[in-house]
DNA sequence: AATGGAAAGTTATGTAATAACATTATTGAA
DNA sequence: TTCAATAATGTTATTACATAACTTTCCATT
């Protein structure tokens, strides 16, 4: 990520600012077709203008996608313009849908070494681990 | 998984061991309907053929779903009857396709340890790294 | 042979994502 | 300001991924 992508003061267009308020005032994580239908009342009609919103959230570091879900949560940090860590990772619960975006040295460290060890060069990660919060059980 | 499930003597059926012969002779991972593309010749017509064996497939922990990838692999341990590593890890090589699963102690005992300090009871995780491996780069 | 459960077959539908192309809005020189 | 380049939108259609619902076949056990 650039940069560039990661100043927040970046203006969004009128139809990423639409898609990143559903998701800011949502407490569970989205697809993109739940999005585009609390958007209908606001004019959007096709999934593209949903997609094509959230791809520029995901290039401003604003939006993360969970990939084992097809689905797309509010980056922690969206609001700070603060520098993203290198890894994230994310806690689902499966009784609540809550998410826990979260930043661990050694989960970082232990990916690194280990493609370092197998001569891997690392470009993106997709860390989901799925369980019950400490709420649910 | 079951003790039972974690039995890789268990009979396939025939669409099951079609759908893992595909995936076992694939270098890379296969989404469902390029396995059933595959098996068009063996007289399958029908994505749910594919989705079944392959639900089946992943009970019996001789094949993984790559999340991010809406795709499946063999598992490498799939051959051989041993009791398999509780936290799956996979670098992905976005130039040649071919996938690396590995068990990391360190990665495990970090997300654990997180999950512990956090009040997070783990059942499931998907780790996957993309990039370039030792060979592309 | 009768029966019950697992697997397979079939058709239809639901959900996620992108292609292709036309139009409008913004920006940033000349 | 004017105009060309770029970015964003709108719209329709299509492709890709996954499951629902129901029927039939297979196979082991009684
Ligand atoms: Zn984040
Ligand atoms: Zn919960
Ligand atoms: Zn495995
Ligand atoms: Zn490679």
């Amino acid at each position: 990520m650039t940069q560039a992508a990661q100043a927040h003061d970046l203006k969004l267009t009128k139809n990423q600012h639409l898609v990143l308020s559903v998701l800011e005032s949502s407490r569970q994580p989205l697809s993109a077709y739940s999005i585009l239908d609390r958007l209908r009342g606001h004019g959007l009609k096709a999934p593209l203008q949903v997609y094509r919103a959230l791809e520029k959230l995901l290039e401003a570091g604003r939006v993360h996608r969970l990939e084992s879900m097809n689905a797309f949560v509010v980056c922690c940090h969206s609001r700070h313009g603060q520098i993203h860590p290198r890894i994230t990772a994310f806690e689902i619960c499966e009784s609540c849908g809550k998410v826990n975006e979260f930043h661990d040295e050694k989960v970082e460290s232990a990916l690194i070494q280990h493609a370092r060890s197998s001569g891997f060069k690392i470009r993106a990660s997709a860390i989901e681990v799925h369980g019950l919060c400490a709420d649910c059980h």
